[in-house]
DNA sequence: CGACGCGTTGATGAGATTCAACATGTGTGG
DNA sequence: CCACACATGTTGAATCTCATCAACGCGTCG
């Protein structure tokens, strides 16, 4: 089950925590950031296939990702999934459902996670009194919304292989901003979840590795990614990157 | 070109306008949607085919729409675009620019068409003091999320007859939902905006519309579309209405 | 060890795109 | 108001991309 870790005085803070460049904090002064801290009261540790909440769960908060990674997707009433997601340390997942009281998806964490717990109540009423709060919040809705209509670019206009390039730059990408290496990594998603992410079939995700690695833009072992020839594989993306 | 039209003293207003119940005043008590009118002190009067705002223009306004029909889109630097949204009376266009400063599409008008302009400046300022505009802000947006990632689903996962039944079911509600016929109405846009919003081509568009005419589900006239089944189009739109 | 999850690779086929020709509608200028 | 031009829509045939079905390899875990 989910860990539920309540912090004590001395645990890191936002205002003292690394990724406050990529989280809620960004753009605040230090003063506004400060005020952060009283937030975040707990975290959540998440074993690798849990559930932080699920479509139509109560929204009683929105999460930090302090480590891990997640995943986020909808389903049809057949099973049909669709992830519209993969979530990084940084990044703030629920927001989706802050219009509607409720989750609009499913986050589920991909390997050993741990969120900071943002309780929405707490949220709303100190954005009311932050306006630099208030912004930052529609400044991260903003860029979800900029992002899925990139992916609704990406899957209404791209041919397979443009996708998959896509793809690996901009996790590269992602990657290299949290001071990971952008040419080496680790894939924490199965070609399934690739292939779904992208609208593709695991086949043809696992066929294309294979074809980038014969050219030479990739080295792949299982789900250890190395970017080769980062040009190359720019090229492939189109005219995106 | 855009005509601007200032508002007089007896002009429609927010707190009279047929509109609210979709618009931006939705579910803010009488007191609070009053504070709306103060907002809006002019509106834009657009042509078929003319731009109501562009990819990176300056945010200075975000407009809810009073009549007429706009596309927003996105575009790729080798001329590839992607639809993201056909919007309707009552919705408003612009808020996926709110976090950059800059707008993050390209609205057109694809019928002559009228909006009211909402400045940004004032929008967040009044946000500031009244909570229930803030979380009204934040409804709309997680409400795009939430339709976005729905079109993710259905690009990724759905076969071509699926999107096209799902648009048309969609299409039917949004228009009833605002007093409209939800069997027979006029489609603003072209084939071809239909394909690239659903990733498909104008071809298999309109050999789909013939399909769906032939065996009796809907009775098609150029733009004007009857749905005479509606019971089959939801059949064919699979699990999802 | 055997079972199971995950990934790879090949053969085949379906669904959608592309190319092309033609039909219909719309708008403009004479 | 008609004629012509251009945009939009329809339909057919050939083609291609990707999905599907299937077999098999590898690694992990009870």
């Amino acid at each position: 089950m989910t860990k539920r870790i309540p912090l004590t005085l001395d645990s890191v803070r936002c205002s003292t925590c690394g990724l406050g460049q990529f989280c809620l904090p960004v753009g605040m002064a230090a003063e506004d950031a400060g005020r952060m801290d009283e937030l975040v009261q707990q975290r959540v540790r998440l074993a690798r296939g849990e559930s932080l909440f699920r479509f139509e769960d109560g929204l009683d908060a929105v999460y930090g990702i302090r480590f891990g990674t997640l995943k986020t997707y909808l389903e049809l009433a057949d099973g049909r999934q669709q992830i519209t997601g993969f979530h990084l340390p940084g990044e703030i997942v629920g927001l989706d459902g802050l219009g509607r009281n409720s989750h609009a998806s499913t986050a589920i964490a991909l390997e050993d996670s741990e969120v900071c717990v943002i309780p929405v109540r707490d949220l709303s009423s100190l954005a009311n009194h932050l306006p630099s709060l208030q912004r930052q919040l529609m400044r991260l809705m903003s860029r979800k919304i900029e992002q899925d209509q990139q992916m609704l670019l990406s899957l209404g206009t791209m041919r397979a292989e443009e996708r998959l390039a896509v793809f690996l730059v901009s996790l590269s990408e992602r990657l290299a901003a949290r001071g990971y290496s952008s040419s080496a990594f680790v894939l924490r998603m199965s070609r399934e979840e690739i292939g779904n992410f992208l609208g593709l079939t695991l086949e043809t995700v696992s066929r294309l590795f294979s074809r980038f690695a014969k050219s030479g833009v990739l080295r792949i072992q299982q789900k250890q990614v190395e970017i080769v020839d980062m040009a190359a594989l720019r090229r492939l993306a189109g005219p995106h990157c």
